[in-house]
This record gives structure tokens, C-alpha cells and sequence, in this order.
RNA sequence: GGCAGGGUAGCUCAGAGGUAGAGCAGUGCCUUCAUAAGGCAUGUGUCGUGGGUUCGAUCCCCACCCCUGCUACCA
């Protein structure tokens, strides 16, 4: 048994939780199932990013206070997680008192070892927006929202010294020391490693008042993106101390959106070898998806509220869906139409059907356990097949395999044709039922990472238990072995759309 | 512009120097235990374009066209 530290970005609070949002975590909810199901001590971390001025702006237009803005918005996210089965260990807050203490501590420390240094920052500010811009972001060298010319301002804040750290970080990605996945986007960070020279980041804001006050001089407040960073150690109970840390510590993945992933293989990292804190293990950035060709987005006013796909085909169906329909960390097109086939053909036709075929077949008859030596080894090698997917994060694959499985057994089926057996030849007839029943039971365990609720609606279907499903995994994964004593129905599971 | 990845059946993609595959959709047949579900059968595709290497390339090389990503500090 090992332990295995999973974490998500924490979101802005100032988004709605959406479906790119919904991807990553039940990505990552997957993997902590799967983990728990296999017998690893994991620790699941999700949570929200809420300082910055735009949260600030936001509270201010709606007459609130920063912090009620965040409460209100941080629940937000909790209530769409719990409604999709999200088992997270610990939600953290950035604005948690103790989120907010450990950070001082942390950045004390990095002052400390002389690796902060006091500085000056020289923009283009624009006074409305009270925002700066890079060169690039103007446009015709006006601010893009008000369109009036930014005044060039300087102001002192304090220097990280990124710069420092920029040949041990091509060491270590290039040795695997940190790994960075999929390889294309390792290849990304490597080539800025190599071809660009890391400049030290301004660290703090001295015109952003909604924030962690930097230690040092309290007229300034820290960056919201490395405070947020440290989320993935104060979530996990980190008091300050880099000589103690916490028993998960490092993280097993990280997982986020490709965009932000220059943050966490470079500046995160970079912060960690400051700290002399251990490197995560492995950094695994997935692809957007585009919603019926179209980019999501904000202004274009199509950003899909995942709520309202689970409530067209339940929370299984969504997660089983998002996971299903795009090849991870790459991009890909989703829409509605394309989930209604998959829906249909997949769960509906495919798990749903069959589940349902199977408990009818049994209904009222008294099975006694039968080996299959066929479906030993098949079973045998669909659980590889579909581990061997998990462990690299090809949940497609891990998915094809759980398809391949159920086109199997219904073959099966086909070929035996038990409801011919119940006249002709009643001791076949309870062998060929009773590897019906091992397969649902082996499909309620594949599912169950993915699919959680309607696995237990399997499980409990074939009359198996709660200590039944929780004893070593090893012994789940044999083929022939358990009684099935209580057979009920239970309805579609389902429903075809 | 530079660097990286990609252009394969209607759709999503896999593949590998020897004359192309899977799933879904479509079509035909069989079946009835099941959610009008299931099984079987079925693809004459210029494997982006033009050259080259080779006995032979879609897979190697060159050029070109097209698409995507990255090109930091978004305060």
C-alpha cells in the first residue's frame, strides 16, 4: 500500500464553476477512486483561489464585501462537486486564516535564505482598469477595455529570484527528476527553458489591497499566483516548516489545463527548490475542448454549466463522458449531440442493457459459483489492459477496455443462449448465469472510479456488500470465487435518451 | 519569424517500410433474456500536395500547402 496526493488547481472564485473546471476534477476524482479502490492512502486536494483585485471589482459591483464575495462563490464550487460525486479529501480556501499564516511563514523563509529581494516594477498602468499591461496585451497601445492610453508607472515590490534556478530545473525535467506530461508539452517548457533566460518575478502588488500582506512591508500584498501555489502545501497541512512536512508530501500528480502550466512545471517548482521542499512527482497537463466547434468563453456567452449536463445524463453520465469523449491532454470537440450518441450507445445500450439483461436472466433463480476458465484469462487481461490505462492517465483507454469487456459478455450470451438453457440443460444454465454474474460484478468494480453511483447500484444488485466490496483489491480481481445469494432488480440504470 | 506537434474511412482516432485498421454512424441478415436493446456481415478510403531514396512508402528524405500549440512575468 502506498499513499498517492493528487491535486486540481484551485479555481478563481470569480468564475462560475464550468465544464473545463468539471474536466479537471473529475480527472482527478477518477485517479483518487481508482487509487482508493486499489488500496493507496490518497489524499484528494481541490479548492478555490480567491485573492487578487479582480475579485476585489467584482465584490465591489455587487455590494459586497471581498470576503462574503468569496464565500458565496467558493460554495458555489462545493455544491457542483458534491453533486458530481467529487470525493475530495480537503477543499482549501485561500483566504483560510491558516491558508494565509503558513504563506507569510513561506515567504519569511525565502526572504530569509536571501532569495526575495526588494526591487522596483516599471509598467503601463491603466488608471480605470487599475490594472498594468504588457506591451503585447494593448491594443494600438490603448488599454483594451477603455481604450485610453496607459501611463507608464514604477513602483516598488519584491523580486523572486526566479532566475536562479533556471539550469537545475532543465536538469531536472530533462532527467525525469520532475516529469512533465504529455511529452509535447514537456517539450514546451523545455524549449522556453532553453531558449528564453528566466527573469526574477515581481512577487508583490503595492496597488492590490485584496491579498496575503507580504511580511516584510505591509504595504504590499503578495501575488496571488504564488501565494496560490502554496495551496498544494498548506491543503495538506504544511505549518511553515520545510524540515516537516506533511506525510503526502510531494504530490503524486498535479493535474490542471494546459494553460497554466507554465506556473506550475517553472515557477512552482522553482519556489519548492527555494524552499528545499521535494518536487512533485509528476505535472500532467490536459487539452480545452471546444463546445460544438466553438471555443468556450466568456464573451462569446457559451461557457456550459456542467449542472446542466448531469442533469441530462446524470453525474455518472457526465463524468463518464467528459473522460470518454476527448483522448487526455489532448484538445478536442464535445457537444451535446456527441454526448447523446455516446450516452445512448455506450451506457444506455451498452452497460445499461446489459446489467439489465443479466439481472432478468437470474431473477429468482438460485446460482452456485462456477470458474470459466475463458473468462478468468479474459478478465485477467481486460483488468491489465485497463490499469496499465489508469496508471499513464489514458482514461479513454481504461474506458475502451470496460466497452470491449461488455461486448464480450454480451457475445456471450448470444452464443449460449441461456433462456434456451433453463429446459434443455439446467447445469449449464447456472455456470453460463453465474459468469454473467462474476462479469457484472468485475464491471461494478471497473466502473467504480468513473461511475460511483451506479456502481454501488450494481453491487448492490447482486446482493454484495459494503465489507464485500471493501477487502482486498487482490481478491475483487479473482474470477469464480463469490457467492451471489441475494439477486434483485433494479431499474434502468440508464434510460435511453 | 523561431521552436514543437499534426494532416489516415461520414465522425473520433489507432497504426506501421511490403500494397491500410478500431469504435460510432449507415446498410443487410439473425435473435428475443434485455432499455425498439443484442449478435453476425459489410468500407473500391488518391493514408495533405509535389518530388526523391528503395525491389517496394501511406509509414524514410526534401520541398510546399493547411491546422494547432508555445514564444513568460495577463498587476
Amino acid at each position: 500500500m502506498s499513499k498517492f496526493y493528487i491535486t486540481t488547481p484551485i479555481y478563481y472564485v470569480n468564475d462560475k464553476p464550468h465544464l473545463g473546471h468539471a474536466y479537471t476534477t473529475v480527472a482527478a476524482d477518477v485517479l483518487a477512486r481508482y487509487h482508493r479502490m486499489i488500496g493507496d492512502k490518497v489524499f484528494f486536494l481541490t479548492g478555490t483561489d480567491e485573492h487578487g483585485l479582480k475579485i476585489r471589482k467584482s465584490a465591489e459591483k455587487a455590494g459586497k464585501t471581498p470576503q462574503e464575495w468569496c464565500d458565496e462563490n467558493s460554495a458555489k464550487f462545493e455544491l457542483v462537486w458534491d453533486s458530481l460525486n467529487i470525493s475530495y479529501d480537503n477543499f482549501i480556501r485561500t483566504t483560510n486564516p491558516s491558508h494565509i499564516e503558513v504563506v507569510k511563514r513561506a515567504i519569511k523563509e525565502l526572504v530569509e535564505k536571501n532569495l526575495i529581494y526588494r526591487g522596483k516594477y516599471e509598467g503601463l498602468y491603466c488608471v480605470d482598469c487599475e490594472q498594468y499591461y504588457s506591451p503585447k496585451e494593448l491594443i494600438n497601445g490603448l488599454c483594451p477595455i477603455h481604450r485610453k492610453k496607459p501611463v507608464k508607472l514604477v513602483e516598488d515590490c519584491y523580486f523572486f529570484k526566479l532566475s536562479a534556478f533556471q539550469k537545475i530545473l532543465l536538469k531536472l525535467i530533462d532527467d525525469k527528476g520532475l516529469i512533465i506530461e504529455p511529452e509535447e508539452r514537456k517539450n514546451e517548457v523545455l524549449g522556453f527553458l532553453k531558449s528564453e533566460k528566466l527573469e526574477d518575478i515581481a512577487i508583490t502588488r503595492e496597488r492590490v489591497r485584496w491579498g496575503i500582506p507580504f511580511p516584510e512591508n505591509e504595504s504590499q500584498t503578495i501575488y496571488v499566483w504564488i501565494e496560490a501555489l502554496l495551496n498544494y502545501l498548506t491543503g495538506i497541512g504544511w505549518q511553515g516548516d520545510p524540515k516537516e512536512l506533511p506525510e503526502f508530501w510531494p504530490p503524486d500528480i498535479q493535474l490542471m489545463a494546459k494553460d497554466i502550466l507554465r506556473f506550475h512545471a517553472v515557477v512552482w517548482p522553482a519556489m519548492l527548490l527555494a524552499l528545499e521542499i521535494p518536487l512533485p512527482k509528476k505535472i500532467f497537463a490536459h487539452g480545452f475542448f471546444t463546445f460544438a466547434g466553438q471555443k468556450m468563453s466568456k464573451s462569446l456567452g457559451n461557457i456550459i454549466d456542467p449542472v446542466e449536463i448531469a442533469n441530462l445524463f446524470s453525474s455518472d453520465g457526465l463524468r463518464y463522458l467528459l473522460l470518454a469523449s476527448v483522448p487526455f491532454g489532448q484538445d478536442g470537440d464535445i457537444s451535446r449531440g456527441k454526448f447523446y450518441d455516446r450516452y445512448n450507445s455506450d451506457l444506455a445500450n451498452g452497460l445499461g442493457n446489459l446489467v439489465s439483461r443479466v439481472l432478468k436472466l437470474a431473477k429468482n433463480k438460485k446460482i452456485t459459483v462456477y470458474r470459466d476458465k475463458n473468462f478468468q484469462e479474459k478478465v485477467k487481461v481486460i483488468w491489465s489492459n485497463y490499469q496499465k490505462a489508469l496508471e499513464e492517465l489514458a482514461f479513454e483507454k481504461a474506458i475502451s477496455e470496460i466497452q470491449s469487456f461488455i461486448s464480450f459478455v454480451n457475445q456471450f450470451i448470444d452464443e449460449k443462449e441461456p433462456w434456451k438453457l433453463t429446459k434443455t440443460d439446467i447445469n449449464e444454465f447456472n455456470n453460463v448465469i453465474y459468469t454473467l454474474l462474476e462479469s457484472l460484478r468485475h464491471l461494478a468494480w471497473l466502473i467504480y472510479p468513473f461511475m460511483p453511483e451506479t456502481s454501488n447500484k450494481i453491487f448492490s444488485a447482486l446482493g454484495i456488500d459494503k465489507d464485500e466490496k471493501t477487502k482486498e483489491f487482490t481478491e475483487a480481481k479473482k474470477f469464480g470465487e463469490v457467492k451471489f445469494e441475494k439477486i434483485s432488480q433494479c431499474s434502468p440504470l440508464f434510460p435511453r435518451l
